[in-house]
DNA sequence: AGTCAATGACATCCAGGTTGTCCAAGCAAG
DNA sequence: CTTGCTTGGACAACCTGGATGTCATTGACT
């Protein structure tokens, strides 16, 4: 039976939004309750130097303003800290704090079980073959983070 | 080299949002320039049977308020119609519109190009196992489309 | 000094979604 | 026949992650 493009473009959402709604429902269940997957987005793509707002926006294919929001509620719930820049006073100097390491350590874990689970069910040749040969799909392009909306609210059932 | 958990969530959402950007944007380009993936999705459940605001909520796993939203948009648009079920005066009965169908099947063929396209690139045999072992993984869970935003604006430069 | 580029702040808008409240129909049971 | 439950729909207020647009500051380069 062969399957159409629709049906692989939902098959690769089911996937992602089954593997990120279920780590971010059991990194609540470990007690971060308020996070939410572009947060742990964010907070790796500062803690791999993205420094300032811009770079931020950069990195996740996002205006600077957007990237801004999402620092000011990562600061406000403790997970980076915005110094300044000695040299360039008016630019930030972002830095995860211990927790937000914390979270970003507990997140991998996570991601690492559910893909440790989906190894079990299909086969460690079929895992790494199907990673490879999307990665040479996908190829290395960024990808793009400008999710509004879906990323940010709790799931449970709609009324 | 072993990819982690997170990686391959990365790499799926990759897929995604390539095949769904590129569609969205080939169907602007042949003349549906106001179409949404979340529009095509509702359409297509539509079609395939949901009759009314709150049944299409539920295929979508989606609130009926935001399900009604989506149909009013889609019906000034001219893609659905509303007529009125006669033997329940309050209920929709929800059509596709020949225009409707007209943009399904080019999304369908967009998408059906895009598979194609990815079967050259890495193999017949290999995109076939990777959709059958993904669609092991993921089930036949639905598929959530509470992704306010992302799926709406156009793509382009951000600032 | 004078211009240019870039950071970041502020304010406004948008698109999907969520609650919550309310009304109108049907239907079942007393 | 009335009472009550369930279901579909409308309306309103709000949230979140985005986009723009404008502006002041600042460092760099001429």
């Amino acid at each position: 039976m062969s399957r159409s493009g629709a049906d692989l473009a939902l098959l690769l959402l089911g996937g992602f939004r089954s593997l990120v709604d279920t780590a971010t429902a059991e990194l609540a269940r470990r007690g971060y309750e308020d996070v939410r997957p572009v947060h742990d987005f964010a907070m790796r793509a500062i803690a791999a130097g993205a420094g300032n707002a811009s770079e931020l926006g950069r990195r996740l294919s996002v205006s600077k303003q957007a990237a801004a929001k999402t620092i000011a509620v990562l600061q406000e719930r403790g997970y980076v800290t915005r110094g300044t820049d000695p040299r360039h006073a008016r630019r930030m100097r972002l830095q995860v704090t211990p927790l937000g390491f914390e979270v970003l350590r507990t997140g991998e874990a996570i991601f690492d079980e559910l893909r440790d689970q989906w190894e079990r069910q299909i086969g460690t040749a079929q895992l790494e073959s199907l990673e490879t040969h999307l990665a040479a799909l996908v190829g290395d392009q960024p990808v793009r983070f400008d999710t509004a909306g879906w990323m940010s609210r709790d799931l449970g059932e709609p009324v």
